[in-house]
DNA sequence: GGTGAAAGCACCGAGTT
DNA sequence: AACTCGGTGCTTTCACC
C-alpha cells in the first residue's frame, strides 16, 4: 500500500472536516488563509487518492436504546475454517466489527446489543455457526473514546 | 437515557446521511417524496434530541501508513486503579478506544500503530502507567468492517 | 498550485394550509 | 407536521496569475 504524504493545509483541512464535515469550506478557507477554492481542490485530491474514503454521522446509539457493548473472543475448532466462519458472522448486523487475531482468540469481534438479553441472543448465535468451538464475552462497562481531533494531529503530524 | 423513537422516514433520512454526511437534502426530499425543507426540519430535529452527534470522515489510515491494529488486554493491580489508569491511557494517542469490562480483562483497548516496532512502543507506554499489572496483546491480521446501511436497516427498524 | 469572481444550488426560516 | 418560497450564503468552476 502506497504512503500518501500530506502537507501541513491537507492535515488542518481534515482537522476541521473530521470534527464535522459539514463546516464550510468558506470557514476552513478564512480561517487557514487560503481561498475556498483551493480548500474544493485539495479535499477533491485527498477524496480521489482515497484517504478520504466517505463521511458518516456518529449516533447516539445508547440514545436509540443500544447501550450494550461486548467484545467476544472466538475459538474455532480448525483455522481452516476462518474464511468461513468470519463470513458467517458479517452476516449478524448486531457485530459491528470483526478482526482475524493472533494470540489467545482465532476471531475477534465487537457486539452492540439493547441489554443482556438481547446480547445473549448475539452471543447464542455466534456459538452456532459452524466451525465455532466456544466463545468468551468480555461486557463493556464503560466505553471512552479518544478524541478523534487530537488523533489526528498528534499522529498523523509526523510524517 | 431516554429512548427516542424514530419513523421510517428519519430512518430512511439517516440512511442517507450515514453513507454520505453532504447528500444534498434536496436529493433526499427527491428520493423520499417529501419537501427538502421536511427533510431540514427532521435532521434539525434529530440533532437536537441528540440523537446524531456528529459527523466524521472515514479516513483510510492504511493509505496514511498505519495499518497495525491490535487489542490489548489490561490487567490492574486493583480494580480501585480502574479511573486512574483509564485517563492516562485517554492520553495516548494511538489508543482509539478503551472499555473497562467484565471478565478476564480489567481494561481493554483498541490501538492503531504503523508496525509492530511501533505498537512495541504503545504497549510499553500502555505497561509502564502505574497500577498497571500486565498486558495481553491480539494483533489483527484482518479487519472487517460491517456495513453500515445494513446496519441501520436491520438494527433500528424494528424498534 | 493558487486566486477571485460569478453562476448555480442548497440551506433554512417564515408564513400558510 | 408538512409545504412553498425567497433571502442568504455555500460550492464549484474557470480564466488568469
Amino acid at each position: 500500500m502506497a504512503k500518501f504524504r500530506l502537507d501541513e493545509v491537507d492535515h488542518q483541512i481534515l482537522d476541521m472536516l473530521i470534527d464535522n464535515t459539514r463546516v464550510p469550506f468558506t470557514d476552513i478557507a478564512k480561517k487557514l488563509l487560503i481561498s475556498a477554492g483551493t480548500v474544493h481542490v485539495r479535499v477533491k485530491k485527498m477524496e480521489d487518492a482515497g484517504i478520504i474514503k466517505g463521511s458518516s454521522l456518529t449516533i447516539d446509539y445508547k440514545k436509540l436504546g443500544y447501550s450494550f457493548i461486548a467484545y467476544v473472543g472466538i475459538f474455532l475448532q480448525n483455522t481452516s475454517q476462518t474464511k468461513f466462519v468470519l463470513e458467517r458472522i458479517n452476516l449478524l448486523p448486531y457485530v459491528t466489527v470483526a478482526h482475524v487475531t493472533t494470540g489467545k482468540f482465532n476471531i475477534f469481534c465487537k457486539i452492540r446489543a439493547k441489554d443482556t438479553e438481547h446480547a445473549k441472543d448475539i452471543i447464542f448465535m455466534l456459538d452456532d455457526i459452524d466451525g465455532v468451538y466456544r466463545t468468551e464475552t468480555m461486557i463493556s462497562l464503560e466505553e471512552s473514546l479518544n478524541d478523534k481531533k487530537r488523533l489526528m494531529h498528534d499522529i498523523f503530524r509526523e510524517m
